[in-house]
DNA sequence: ATTATCTATAGATCTATAGATAATGC
DNA sequence: ATTATCTATAGATCTATAGATAATGC
């Protein structure tokens, strides 16, 4: 039954990605400790010596969903040097990610269910949206500044908000054109 | 016991509206029928004769809290002949609009959670969000057509999402930054 | 000896149903 | 007689804890 303790550490670490992405596809209320921890592979019993309690796994969960999401996007802007910020946009404004519920952002999947919780569970997201912020800051226009970092801001608002409205309608033509019309004003709003 | 029909009715009303309130307070999730009910000053039981499962409120509670979010529009809009939109803006990207989650615009405190549930559910979504797009579609620009359908959905995905991810932050300077950008960046796209 | 994980369970809560109660509506 | 609402409860599920088990780490 024992492990050893780097296999506890893997397992404790397996959880935790397990959590981020089973959160994201159901909502934090929407899965009990015992689905995710048989989600990993182990049963429930466990889980009090992993972790302080469901929350404490929310928050966890939350900060490693959002930092993967942040190194997608870094991995998407490294492979099109030329045009970084083409390149997540492309991506995150694309009907693929649309349906990506469990992998998707979490800011789009969880991002109504953050406003309900608690100050770590909002700081694993805020850390997570500086890390899109600072990105975004430094493909927007040269400038650098307070303009860049409200362009940043206004564009993430845009990618955020059309992703969750195109989650939310039935029609996919409407789903579709969401994200179509956030991606054109987005690289009109660039150009200016 | 028993009350006249049209107290029947009224009640069954009642509890819609207590629903479409404290589901955006708490998610679809954190709130179950018997404290809905005792909102509504009703018990637990009489649930299951007014609705047809907790999906069903839920889905009914949503168009109900999309319709009031609407009203509000057309009431913020109404009050301003001369400039429509800035109204709408002005009060849907405020700190208050930020803080008001139970009664404010049911996109932002459940969109995340409405990408999960049915197809009856997303489509009470859809119907306000078509609502929000026909206003917004008439204030953009005159040119009516294709052009005002896009920017009328880039300028609600900006207004979603800035509110969306200053409500998962801590730092009210930061949640009030977004606020900002996205005020300007609408704007601004307006003006183009 | 320590401890990572397991089985088992307490106690609360959730959705849904059954049947009682008491007032309306015919 | 019908029916809107109530009390009571079934059965499932949820968070959290207790104590057993068996392998690691000293």
């Amino acid at each position: 039954m024992r492990v050893t303790r780097s296999q506890a550490e893997q397992n404790r670490q397996t959880v935790i990605d397990v959590a981020s992405r089973l959160f994201r596809e159901r909502g934090f209320d929407g899965i009990g400790v015992k689905d995710l921890m048989e989600g990993a592979g182990l049963t429930q019993g466990g889980f009090y010596k992993q972790f302080a309690s469901k929350d404490d796994l929310v928050a966890q969960a939350s900060r490693r969903a959002l930092e993967s999401a942040a190194n997608r996007w870094s991995t998407a802007a490294a492979a099109s040097p030329k045009d970084p910020l083409g390149a997540v946009i492309d991506f995150y404004l694309s009907t693929g990610h649309r349906e990506e519920k469990t992998d998707g952002c979490p800011v789009v999947a969880l991002g109504s269910d953050a406003a309900r919780q608690g100050a770590e569970v909002k700081a694993s997201f805020e850390a997570g949206i500086r890390e899109y912020l600072e990105m975004l800051g430094s493909w927007v226009g040269k400038a650098g500044g307070e303009e860049a970092g409200g362009k940043a801001m206004a564009v993430l608002s845009t990618m955020v908000g059309a992703v969750v409205l195109s989650r939310a309608v039935n029609d996919p033509d409407l789903a579709k054109a969401f994200l179509g019309a956030a991606s054109d004003q987005v690289r009109e709003a660039l150009a200016a």
